[in-house]
DNA sequence: AATGAATGAGGGTTCATTCAT
DNA sequence: AATGAATGAACCCTCATTCAT
């Protein structure tokens, strides 16, 4: 069964499949994969069931899709802001970074989740996240030893990164009434900098 | 024909709704809400799948279930753990908070993402969900107070709390090589520490 | 995924599976297995189509258990009919097999067809009409061999056996209104008698 | 706006027809004509999926013009084999059109089973085949006529070639190991001789 | 209280056919 | 004449839930 999957090359095959991906993300990112249906994301992306079927194999070949959107525009992102690291100082690069994170979990609310917990029955999707997390801590392990000469670089950046993630989320969903989030900011900061200033 | 749920007070009902409750819970860990299916529970129970249907109104209903015991049974018992810190040092405290945290995550390994993701389209687990951050943040408030006059101890710790959960999980999933959890365990420990003994 | 296929052993579920097989058997003789839906069977079978696959794996066990039917029901049946060869006289058999062969396919009109056309597709079904034609010349081989002493059995006895097929399906569809059958019934008669009898 | 189907006269559309047919004869012969989609057909033939609808009306019309080109290159030009009959003799002829038979069915395999199975959901084909039957034993018995003076000529002539066609599909199949298909081919041609020569 | 057969709406997917270019 | 993206009805199958026993 030779299965043809459209590598959209012309304008308008690039648009279509992209209101596709458009529709799945804004889909799962509200009620989850399994509660999407494919006929929900067709009539969202304002075009017929059979046409999702040119450009993704399956259901779950479109969460991959949206997942790799996420994964490169949302996250990654990020990682560019410890670009600074040399000429600044740690603190505002901090400061930036958990910003940027905090806006990318608004501006993403439920994406985040609706992906990591289909980890535990797709492989690949937990290699992915397992894999973008690897790649953060390399990266900024790689931009600070040059600079901060601490022991166990390695746990101590892995460990920020968690705690940022928690954070970020935290705040996006601002479930808390009694927590001020300004001072919760300050707190993490001052986390982040004693994990990287004293020895 | 109104259905009726039964309410078990004989001690064989309810050894039989606590056979489809924990092969729910078992089920829900391994591979998820929407990947279960009622026929499933019903087959790891060693029941009918009609009987289900005597002790839960609906699937969501097991789940609700199954969520109320993950609370009670799995995540609240931490809290006992406080009792000690009248007398005790609050290392200590945090010693074996965060290893209770981890002993939990790792036998229950996949049941909060699973629950946890189901947040997003059932707004009553989101409420409990928020309800037990909620209640342990007042609990652990309430214990300290007396002791370490801290500012903002709310936000410590509610942060304090993100931060175990977060690092129960690494360790439960521990999916990357180049982490020493023993390191990190340290570290936690230390960000923890600072949050309350200081000023 | 643990599929559970109902074994029947109650009463009403051999009679439930039975009602479906019988309409699917109806329906892929009158228009074919790629004809035929799985909702038709359910509705001529006076069922639900969830209960289908209770009983059957897909659409193709379905075809399986007919072909299973068909070959034991229909086809073997006409071996016992050599039981007699060693008493009576080889004329007496051709004739009473013939007869048989010709009743046979009336009354099971175009299921050996659609159920032969899937060979090419389903290597599964190939291997039981090879089989089931290997066994036909294996018995028919051993009673003759006895009384017969003809050099080739095994070939005269196969040809026989397609000749007889060719023939029944001939006067089953009767499409050729300048065929006399009974004369057509006297020649291959002879035909066949001339394969054994003489040397 | 009626759909207009080509009657291709040029060159270069008389190919695309070709093409397309060839395509179409490959594919229902490989793997039968409902496991073979149009968009297929297209791909093999190395055209569009659109244009096949210029050149065909529907699914079905590729199949009728498929059985067409089946009936007239492969199954009519063996015919001509009974010019000879005047002047040689009948085991020579007979020969030839086994060896023929046996070549066509080789040659073509499964095409023959895949177009004749649609017989009974579409009665052009039926018909066709019919026809085809008629013509054949129409032309034989008429070439026949003049030089074997035979009771019932069109009766023995429909036999002899139900018994070749049987023979020709038994040996392009060649399932059964136990046959000698030298043997069996010296059978079928006493067979047909005896139906002829003596009387 | 319990069984498990039965229901039927709904899901993912395919594919003959049409249409804009 | 030709392309291939797009359509949408129809298909196979699943599963939460009900019902007869």
């Amino acid at each position: 069964m030779p299965e043809i999957i459209r590598k959209p090359v012309q304008k308008r095959s690039i648009e279509t499949k992209k209101k596709i991906v458009d529709a799945a993300y804004a889909l799962f990112s509200e009620v989850g994969y399994f509660n999407t249906n494919t006929a929900e994301i067709a009539k969202r992306a304002g075009v017929s069931t059979g046409i999702v079927y040119g450009y993704f194999k399956d259901k779950r070949d479109i969460m991959i899709e949206v997942l790799d959107i996420y994964i490169n525009s949302v996250y990654r992102p990020i990682l560019v802001l410890f670009d600074d690291i040399d000429g600044g100082n740690l603190d505002d690069v901090i400061t930036r970074v958990l910003d940027a994170a905090i806006k990318a979990h608004q501006d993403n609310a439920n994406i985040h989740e609706a992906l990591h917990s289909l980890t535990h029955s797709d492989s690949e999707v937990a290699r992915k996240f397992v894999e973008l997390e690897n790649d953060i801590t390399m990266v900024v392990v790689d931009k600070l030893s040059g600079k901060y000469r601490v022991d166990n670089l390695g746990e101590r950046v892995h460990l920020a990164m968690n705690i940022v993630q928690s954070f970020a989320h935290e705040c996006a969903f601002d479930h808390h009434s009694y927590i001020d989030y300004d001072v919760m900011f300050g707190l993490v900061k001052n986390i982040i900098n004693d994990l990287f200033d004293k020895n």
